[in-house]
DNA sequence: TATGAATGAGAATTCATTCAT
DNA sequence: GATGAATGAATTCTCATTCAT
């Protein structure tokens, strides 16, 4: 996994590589929780139960153990888009890729943190990543497929991209992670609460969903509740909780 | 800090105030830039063409200036919130606050770098913070106020919360310009060109009103022409540019 | 009382000296708790309500204001051995004079405290201060005059010298005060507590006393019981207390 | 610090052993002369021929630098204790522990200046060293031990305390040397040169001694000539130096 | 006389990294 | 292959002090 790493050896010793594999995921949750420029060798060596000696004899510097840690995320990412399995109706479909999208995000915070993290560094590192320069992202062809086969069947609107779609579903699931603590704090409740948490889930299907809505066709009846309640300020006791 | 520092000066001298706002502008830079570990205090005096001392002098250590840059953020975004002023028809209404927090965001990349770091803190700061304590949310109340002016009109949709409208609204604009890197690399093309730029501004507000849309409205004829290109992998040259 | 201060004016405001005693007692305590090195200007204006500047104002720097609490305190230790009124008695007199510099020690930890410090200093301040050069040790005279008065009177024993005796009552006095910490934690007995303390007055006394008996004189009988527990190491619960 | 810093290593290697033993020395010069506030790290990387980062490898910080100099001199004074030979004859043991005790204070002025500078600091730093904490003060069953032998063979009295035998000796050697130079200046004269140390040596054998003998005995006859002159102010040359 | 503003010189400490076996 | 020892280069922050009116 690691380029010019001690993986090379013919053969490699079990010991050997769960040290890696230990280092790896303290590197995770360090570069996860403190982004690159935060991060602390020594930490990660800590909780990996080495010395910070090691991290530099498996992955070099700080920097490539940062692109392990990108490309072992991303890997996992792609593994969860491509084991996604769209079934045939689309609008059903659809709900399912979004709500799957979301449990991802909520299920993965490290993934979330992580990009956040490298976004921040303007993609520094995944622009220059062999992984995401090999692989194609499923999630692509997913969005593009289940549109397509939407769009031929009617229940689609057919002036819509799947870029856009994609961006849109990402969108929504993404942020409202990646900014709770900004927001929950500007808003005055707390985002992450249960019932909240399942009450956005719905309503980003139903954005979605609403919005691919082909012309002609009437808006389905909506749930006639509101499970969250309006919007209040000064961290007001969440009546929904 | 010595005792006696800047903030409790009674009248302060114009050169004073001059080099603490530079030293300000200096720090939105840098800590936009690098996050608040990666922000590095000689960076942000040479830029204000000063010595690192006066920070300590000005803002006594590099959390404080961290808080101090943040405030002045929050603070100017709230302006702008209060600066837009509401239309009268509550559709037209809506898609102008869309476009206009668009805008706010495009126009203020320091804003939502700034924002990113913060949550990745996990809002340490902001939460502490006394401007964001004293001053209310604007776009809460415009956000709550369309809507309610929209669905007693009938032109909306009454089973939406403020709240979910208020979010959906920040999302769709914010995650595009927050996660650019890794979704450009992921998807293949470069989101910040000029015209894929438009296109999600318009996107976004339909995506928003399509769902605002009452039950039994008639969905607008939509635009017919996508003026971006499909998804494509591999920086495809970008035939919309 | 300052060289060169602002109380060489004619008029002298009662604000003014009001600041330049409070700035003076905040100095005292500082120096006296964190000795030279580490007190802090700022702390010593704060105690006194006033800005760093006015300490330079008044007294110049940090050497001068340390050399200003030390001829303070030697003034006021030098007044307080003036007002010791010698008894006829030789014996109880010398009783009196050793409870009565062990009273002082008691009373004015600062100067204690401060002596400790000067010393740790090598006397540096201390040698060149006016206030010593020009005033003459009452202690000295004193002591000569009891230790004169008792020999004269065949009570005290005629071969010792009144420096010897000086440094004696003054050791054991100073010590125990100045040691309590490293010896407390050494023989594992809190030697500040009131019955120890009270103990210890009595005990060098006697010392002091048994020492300069004549040689023919019949050793008085001393007080048959010892107040204090007998020592004994790791923080014994202190039966006397 | 990093992880597996040098306390942890297995065989310690010579160079290593050399380089930590000359920082603690430095160590202690540094902190005996200037206390903990005034001693600077870059001198003592310096005196030991080292560079400032190696006193972090070595011991974290200051404060835990200076920690292992207490624990040294204590260690050093435990031992020195423990090498006392306690010989037979009960005043005449007394009378070696006292100058023993005086001979050590005298040629580890260190250990003095580094006891007055913790007893500064509230001995904050040696109540809670492992080493203090393990082991006993030898002293204080020296003395005991000695004062008991004593009292069984008539020889000394029997209403004294070990503990207050122990602080008498203890007080009478370490003032002398602790306060010598403020003493020095307020008696007007040198305390510290050979001939007055001599006699101080003498005098506070004979001070305890006095001190110890049963109600009954004779005063011994002592030494008939005082070798040092009388106190005298203003720094006279000293006749008997 | 009084005082707010400014600052140079250092001080402790951190951090990623390499040396040497 | 594996590891303990060592370290250069920052980096944040402190502290007494002076400037300027």
């Amino acid at each position: 996994m690691t380029a010019g790493g001690p993986t090379r050896r013919g053969v490699p010793r079990e010991r050997s590589e769960a040290l890696e594999t230990r280092v790896l995921e303290a590197a995770i949750d360090e570069f996860s929780e403190h982004g690159f420029a935060g991060a602390r060798i020594e930490r990660i060596s800590q909780r990996a139960g080495t010395v910070d000696r090691m991290l530099y004899y498996y992955y070099g510097n700080k920097e490539r153990l940062y692109q392990a840690v990108l490309g072992k995320i991303y890997t996992d990412m792609i593994g969860a888009q491509r084991n996604f399995v769209t079934p045939d109706d689309p609008v059903e479909g659809m709900r399912q890729l979004i709500g799957h999208s979301w449990d991802h995000y909520v299920s993965h915070p490290h993934l979330v943190r992580l990009l956040m993290n490298e976004n921040l560094l303007r993609g520094k590192h995944i622009a220059q990543s062999e992984q995401v320069e090999r692989t194609s992202f499923p999630l692509v062809e997913t969005v593009s497929t289940l549109l397509a086969s939407g769009q031929a069947k009617g229940v689609f609107r057919s002036d819509v991209s799947s870029e856009h779609m994609l961006m849109t579903i990402m969108s929504l699931g993404f942020f409202y992670l990646s900014n709770q603590y900004t927001c929950s704090t500007w808003i005055g409740v707390d985002l992450m609460s249960r019932p909240r948490r399942k009450a956005w889930r719905k309503h980003i299907c139903d954005v979605v969903l609403q919005f691919l809505m082909p012309p002609g066709a009437t808006a389905p009846q909506p749930s006639p509740v509101d499970p969250v309640t309006p919007v209040r300020r000064r961290r007001a006791a969440d009546p929904s909780a």
